[in-house]
DNA sequence: GATGAATGAGATTTCATTCAT
DNA sequence: AATGAATGAAATCTCATTCAT
C-alpha cells in the first residue's frame, strides 16, 4: 500500500476515534488497534499524539473546503452562492459526520492547549466567505472601506451560525439538509426584520430575496 | 469562611483554570492550588472533578442568564430587544471572559463524555431566545404552525451566530463591545440581503455607536 | 446514657461493620454514622481504627466465650461436655453470625499486620478445649505426659474443625444448628475409622460413644 | 525471559508479599519492586489489584494440589490415603509456608469483598476429599443416601482441622511435619473418643514417627 | 464534651512514549 | 521496516486523623 493511501486511511481512522472520544479519552492504543498498526508506526508517521491530531484535523477540513469551494465556484449570483455553500455544508455533515464532529465537538471542556493550531477549519470557512462577501459587497457598491472592516467579522458570525443550527440538526437528524439550508437562508439572507414581518425565502426556482 | 461564599470562590478559581487549560489538562492539583484549599476539601464539596466541572459550568450559566433576562425584559419592541440582548452578553463576555470561555470554548477536541450535561448554557440561552422569538413572531401576525416549528432552530442557529463573532472578537479585543453588538443587529436583524444591499441597521436614539 | 452502655453499643455497630465490609474496606466515617456519633467522638473512645477493630474483637470473644463456659460448666462426663459445647457454638453463630464473622473471617486477604492481637478469640477458645481435653485425658488415664504434650495442637485443630464446618453451614443456612453439633460429634468423637465403618454417634438419650 | 517464566515469578513474590502483609497493606508500588519490574507491567499482565491477587491464589491452590492429589492417587486403603494426604500437606506448608499463608491467612480483617473468588483452594481442597470420603464410605457398606449428604460438610470441617493445626504448628515450627500428621490421624480417625480412652493410631509399617 | 471542617499522605490506575530485537 | 515489551510520570480519589470552635 503506497504511503499517502495508508496515511489517508490512518487520519480517517483516527478523525473517527478523536471525534468519538474526544481528544484525551482517544487513547493512542486504541486508535493503533483501529487502525490494525503498531503504535510505533503512529509516531513514525506523525511524531506524536498530538501531531495526530492535527493532522486529522487538517485532513477534514480539506475535505469539508473542497466541497465548499467547488459549490460556490462560478460565476453566481450571490444569494445562490450562499445557498449552494450552505447545501454544501450540511451535505458533508450529513455524509461525514464524524469529521465535522473534530472539527466542531459542540459542548465545552476541551483541552485549549493546541485550540489555536486546531482551529483550521474555522479559519479556512471564514477566509472563503470572507472574500465572497467582500467581492460583493463591491460589486453593489458597499462602501469598500466599511466592506473591508466588516465582512471578516461577519464571515465569522456566519460560520458560527452554520455551526449552531449543526449542533441543532444532530439533535433532529429525521429532517433533510436542504431545509437546514433554507432556514440558514431565510435567518442569514433574510434577516429576522424580515422574518418576523412574515417575510420569507424562496428556494432557487422562483428565487427573489430583499426586504418587501 | 461561610459555606456559600466559600463555594462561589471555588467555582470561579475553578471556571477560570477550566477556562485557561481545558477539562483534561486542568488538574484538581492545580485547582486546589490556586483555591488554596486542600484537595480533599474539592471533593467533599463537588464530590469528583466532573462534579466540579459541571457546577462551574452551572455558576457560570446562572451568571450569564441572569443579566440576558434582565436585560430582555420589560415590555419592548422585538428589536430593541434583541439589541439589548446582545449588548448584555458582549458586555458580560467582556467582563467574566472567562466564564463564557468555559460555556463556549472554541476549539476542538472535547472529552465528549458528558458533553450533553455540560450543554446548559446553550440550552438555556436557546430557551429564552425560543420564547421570545416565537412570542414576537405571532405578535405580528406569522403563522404560529410555523412559529412553533421554527423560532427553535432559529435560535440555536442565532447562539451560534453570538458565539461565532464572540470568536472573532476575543482576537480583536480592541473594539468596544457596543460595535460587537451592532454587527450582530445587521446582521441578525437586517440580514445579508440588506447588508449586501448597502441598507445598514441604525441603533435607537438614546444609545451611540454605529454608522448611519 | 452510660459510657459503658454507649461504648458496648459502639462495639456491637462497628463490629457488625467490620464483618460485613472487612477491615480496610470499612471506614471510620460509614462507622461513625452508623453509630450516630461523630468522628472525633470514636477516638476519643478507642483511640485509632485498629483500637476500635481490637476492642470489637474482644468483645465479640468474650461473648462467645461466656456462652460456651456456661454450657461446659458442671460436672458432666466429657462426652456430653463436647456435645454441649457444639451446640453452644453453632448457637451463637446463629443468633450473632457477625460476631462470629469477625472473629473467623473465612477467606484470604487478611490485613496482617495486627493478626497476632486479633487471634484473641482462638487462643481463648483453644484454652478452653485444651483444659478441658486434658483433664479428662487424665482422667480417663492417658499418660500425663502425652496428656500434656498432644491436647493444645488437638484443641487448636478442634477449633479449626469448627470453624470450617461452620464455614459450610454458612452456604446452607437452611439446616438446623443441631445437625452441625451432631456432625461434629461424628467426626471429632466417633473419627473417621467409625464413620466410614458405618458406625454412628447417638444424640444424648441414647449416647453410647467410642468404637465398635 | 519468557512469558510464562515471568508470569511465574510474579506470582510467587507477589504471593509472599500479599501472605505477609495482607491483601490490603501489599501496595503495588512494593510488589512491582520487589520483582523488580514496573508497575505498569503488572497491570499488562494481570489487569488490576484483585486480579494479581487472584492469579497468586490460583497458583498456589494448583500447587497444593498437585502435591496433594499425587499423594493420594493409586490404589490405597482409605487409611492410608488419609495419612498421605496428611503428610503431603505438611510437607507444603513446610516447604512453601507462604504460598500456605495467602490460602490460609489465619487473623481476622479480611476485605470481604471478593472473599468467595478467593476461596478456590479450599474449595478444591474440599472437593478431592468429598470425592474420596463418598467412594470410601459406599465401598465400606455406608447407606448411599446418607453417604451423599454427609461428605461434603466432613470434608469441609476436615480442611478446617488441618487449617487449625497448621496454624498451630507455624508457632511451633521445631515439630516435624510427620508429628503433625500423626495427631491429625489420631484426632480425625480415631477420634477422641478413641483418643481419650488411650487407643492411638499407628503409622503403616514402612514410615517412622509416632508413638506406639 | 463535642464536632464541623480540614488535610497529609498514599493508593490504584492510565497513558504517551521508547528501546531492543 | 516494524513491533512486543517496557516504563516514567502523573491523575483522580480516599481515608485516618486532628484542630479551632
Amino acid at each position: 500500500m503506497p504511503r499517502a493511501e495508508r496515511e489517508r486511511q490512518m487520519l480517517e481512522v483516527a478523525g473517527g476515534i478523536f471525534a468519538k472520544r474526544g481528544y484525551n479519552a482517544a487513547s493512542m492504543d486504541e486508535i493503533a488497534a483501529a487502525i490494525d498498526v503498531s503504535k510505533p508506526m503512529l509516531y513514525a508517521y506523525f511524531g506524536s499524539k498530538e501531531g495526530l491530531f492535527l493532522a486529522a484535523v487538517e485532513y477534514a477540513t480539506a475535505r469539508v473546503m473542497e466541497d465548499l469551494e467547488a459549490a460556490v465556484a462560478g460565476d453566481l449570483a450571490p444569494e445562490e452562492r450562499l445557498w449552494r455553500g450552505f447545501l454544501a455544508v450540511f451535505k458533508f455533515i450529513e455524509e461525514s459526520g464524524e469529521a465535522w464532529a473534530i472539527l466542531y465537538p459542540r459542548g465545552p471542556m476541551s483541552s485549549v492547549e493546541f485550540a489555536d493550531r486546531a482551529r483550521s477549519s474555522n479559519e479556512a470557512m471564514a477566509a472563503l466567505l470572507t472574500r465572497l462577501l467582500a467581492e460583493t459587497a463591491v460589486e453593489q457598491g458597499v462602501d469598500p472601506e466599511v466592506a473591508r472592516r466588516e465582512t471578516e467579522p461577519i464571515a465569522e458570525a456566519l460560520v458560527g451560525t452554520v455551526e449552531g443550527l449543526a449542533g441543532w440538526w444532530l439533535r433532529h437528524p429525521e429532517e433533510p439538509k436542504e431545509l437546514q439550508a433554507l432556514r440558514l437562508m431565510n435567518f442569514a439572507w433574510m434577516g429576522l426584520g424580515n422574518l418576523l414581518g412574515g417575510r420569507l425565502w424562496q428556494p432557487p426556482p422562483s428565487r427573489e430575496p430583499g426586504r418587501g
